[in-house]
DNA sequence: CAAGATTGAGACTTCAATCTTC
DNA sequence: GAAGATTGAAGTCTCAATCTTG
């Protein structure tokens, strides 16, 4: 055990690490917002369904993939089926569960959000990262995901 | 220009500090709540509020601070000050303005709570990052951060 | 009773509209 | 009219309670 205390290194990196995000993320929602008509969670959960190699999933899993709660995405899926992005079905065996897909519409959005959205984080978070540290930097925040995997609280 | 897309590695990288970040701030919010009946953002108020050199800070400023718009911080000041952790008064001079001013209560909160959740933050996260990345951590993010002050959208 | 999933209430954030004083 | 700040409504997230089927 150690002192509490951040030192001034770990308090400049800590205060850049949560202001970075901040500014990223809140740009990035209004650019979503603004060219596509989605939030970020509708972002999520789309580029989820789409990206699986199964046409449905099951919420649970969804919701493991998006590392989101059951009781988020559940309203999240009510709002979405609402405007027509996913659908919910009854799950063909499991008679307590459902599958979930994405819509023609939901494909579309996709599709059509995807290179906007790309091109925004490149353009907000890599730009300002040299070439070379990209690597270091995914292995570093790779590692501390590990870290925090083997720890409960 | 170039492709749209994000290559291999910083997809890796953007992905990790996604879940880097929801990861942490998931349990920092679980132990704060916990230990010190504090939201992040009660936190994040009274920490401004409390290291300013002057006892008093106008919304607009301490909003300012905190990279927040007014209207959220407005609401979140009437909660806290429902709950007696932070004080507003009309402002001296300008009619117009208030000064918000850390409560005696909020004072004990910031300090009880201060310890055990910077002790979280290191453990969560730079207990996952060797000693000497920590400062060339602190750099990049600084380079994004400055990157970003300089783009509009 | 477990597991899969939804629901409702309460807290928080955003946006646009509003109010008051300079 | 512009600056400082608040308000209300609508959307979102969390927590605990609930419902249904295995």
């Amino acid at each position: 055990v150690q002192t509490p205390w951040l030192d001034d290194t770990e308090q400049r990196a800590w205060r850049a690490f949560l202001r970075v995000h901040s500014q990223v993320m809140g740009r990035l929602a209004r650019q979503l917002q603004e060219d596509s008509d989605l939030s970020l969670a509708d972002y999520d959960v789309l580029v989820r369904l789409t990206e699986s190699a199964a046409p449905t999933l099951r919420p649970s899993e969804l919701a493991e993939r998006l590392q989101w709660e059951q009781s988020r995405l559940s309203h999240q899926l009510s709002r979405m089926e609402r405007r027509g992005l996913v659908w919910r079905h009854d799950h063909p065996s499991d008679g307590r569960g459902l599958v979930i897909e994405a819509t023609e519409r939901g494909w579309q959005a996709i599709r059509s959000a995807a290179p906007g959205h790309a091109e925004a984080v490149r353009r907000l978070f890599f730009d300002g990262v040299p070439a070379a540290e990209v690597e270091p930097l995914a292995r570093l925040l790779e590692d501390v995901l590990r870290k925090l995997s083997e720890t409960d609280d």
